[in-house]
DNA sequence: TATCAACCTATCGGATTTGTAGGTATATTA
DNA sequence: TAATATACCTACAAATCCGATAGGTTGATA
């Protein structure tokens, strides 16, 4: 599984917030209820260094987060690569991964780092921004949800 | 990860295999050599279900693997799939997966379908053949390696 | 008949995933 | 200033998956 819970709720979030942000903030208990995914996990994924500088947050009542750009400055890729560490479908290509010595030479790599291109540029050609006006495109606004 | 040592490890064999079957078949101990793997564990990734079903097995002395088909017949994503069980980068889309309630609304979904899509086009758009020929495009054919 | 290779089954340490739990710090409001 | 609401921090743990290792059995071939 190349994208797990932390990416996945971690985009349901930022989705949630950015819809319910108006001019406030948005307290991740409501969101957590909203989505029904535990608030402690959520806390968690929403600290992670990438995802928490996507976010503004504010203490005591009334405070929550909002988020620190516009929706349609955000792409799901980003979003899943801040929460998922890197979206690379296979060790081979991982950061802190030592290169084996086949690597120079070796006749599969190649595949491997286009398909991370591939996916790349499918994921970063989305927005939240997207996401959300697709959510309201069918009749109404409450066809789909996040 | 998406794909682990299972998918990447069936894939180098079955390339191994076909580079060296000419009119024969292929010790699994001779491809555990030159790939090395440890030949015990590319026993159980052989024997899995859709990947045995790729490969002729036959016992005894000059026996060994063979492709059931050509090179040109099996794509690489029809491999990975094969030793990974499936593909999809989120566990909404699998096959035994229990949907979630909110599955039929829900917004991001179609981004997980998508990009499940876009990954088997990329992987079935190259042919065991296509590595294999690349593999001695450069020159005289010792540049890549399996 | 000896050998070689496929085939089968069990085990296992380590990492990762998916949370739970409990407490602290700080900002806001009453 | 006190109460409250929220973010923030740390530790733990069950379950699952990964990446093998190990040892044996069956069966075909020379």
């Amino acid at each position: 599984m190349m994208i797990s819970t932390r990416g996945r709720y971690a985009l349901r979030i930022l989705l949630d917030i950015a819809e319910n942000q108006k001019d406030g903030y948005v307290p991740l208990k409501d969101s957590a209820e909203r989505q029904e995914i535990s608030k402690k996990y959520l806390e968690q994924i929403v600290t992670i260094d990438g995802v928490s500088k996507m976010l503004v947050a504010k203490g005591g009542k009334n405070g929550g987060y909002r988020l620190a750009k516009t929706p349609d400055e955000y792409t799901v890729g980003q979003v899943l690569r801040a929460a998922e560490g890197s979206l690379c479908p296979v060790t081979c290509l991982e950061g802190d991964h030592v290169p084996c010595d086949r690597s120079a030479y070796c006749a599969v790599l190649p595949i491997w780092k286009g398909l991370e291109r591939v996916i790349d540029e499918y994921l970063d050609g989305i927005t939240l921004q997207d996401v959300l006006d697709q959510r309201s495109d069918y009749d109404g606004g409450d066809n789909y949800v996040i």
